[in-house]
DNA sequence: TTAACTGCAAAGGGTTTGCAAGACG
DNA sequence: CGTCTTGCAAACCCTTTGCAGTTAA
């Protein structure tokens, strides 16, 4: 029987991916299934503390290094700034960063990850993944 | 009288960007100028020493963050390693790496372009810059 | 001459790791 | 229970910085 709550769902995630299930890996990982936005490791160490749980910053790192690795979870690498997490359950997407502000905006272009195709094939390659973003500011 | 000498272009090149000419910036610009690949500080500091002069790691990293600041140099960042750097003077290109060999491939494409433009425009965007890169492995 | 630049060595910031104690399966 | 995981603190790596001496213009 699949599983019904958010709790199971990542309870399942995490067990899935191999590893044990643990309080301080499901408080990670809930961090990062509910964030609207996309925070580095000390932001979410930070999250995590909130909820009753202790946990500890090396933990932090570790456990989102090893969900990374399992594929879970996807490592946002912007310029010049701490590596940023966002979970792998939504479809792919890319991201435009408002050079102002600071915010992230997702967005999907399937032209584009076809053109990318295209463009890999011809250098005799097939793509692993990606990297898409776009620096901008407000349009006037 | 326009220069004509490699030398004098690298001369002129740091020199209209503001910056005073040293040997330490002319060896390290050098670098970059006859790289066919894409070298970290350290690398690009252990290039510059193989010349005659003596450049220090120090000055290495403040010479390619001066120059990129300036623009005339740009900063290549992947996924978890150090940042590499190539000089600004070939046209605007994105990136394939070669998951297995690290070897990066430049590449062109209008059309991703184009298409980046439309979509940070529906997003009430204008782009600044972008950063495209294309992990793969060799086609089989 | 004098403001800009360099080298050195020490500091910094983000991230990783060794080890003993604790918890999942 | 055996193995995997955690917390702590120390270590690491890449990069930056303060300062005194040097150099381009």
């Amino acid at each position: 029987m699949a599983p019904n709550t958010a709790d199971q769902i990542i309870d399942e995630t995490i067990r899935n991916s191999g590893l044990r299930v643990t309080r301080q890996r499901r408080a990670i990982y809930r961090v990062l299934s509910d964030a609207e936005d996309h925070p580095d490791a000390p932001e979410v160490h930070k999250r995590a503390q909130a909820s009753d749980l202790k946990v500890s910053l090396a933990t932090t790192y570790r456990t989102l290094a090893e969900l990374a690795d399992k594929g879970v979870v996807t490592r946002l690498t912007l310029e010049g700034e701490p590596t940023r997490f966002e979970t792998s359950d939504a479809p792919h997407h890319d991201h435009i960063i408002d050079l102002e502000s600071g915010e992230v905006v997702e967005f999907l272009s399937p032209e584009i990850e076809e053109l990318q195709r295209q463009v890999a094939r011809q250098h005799g390659y097939e793509i692993v993944f990606h990297r898409l973003q776009l620096y901008c500011r407000k349009k006037t």
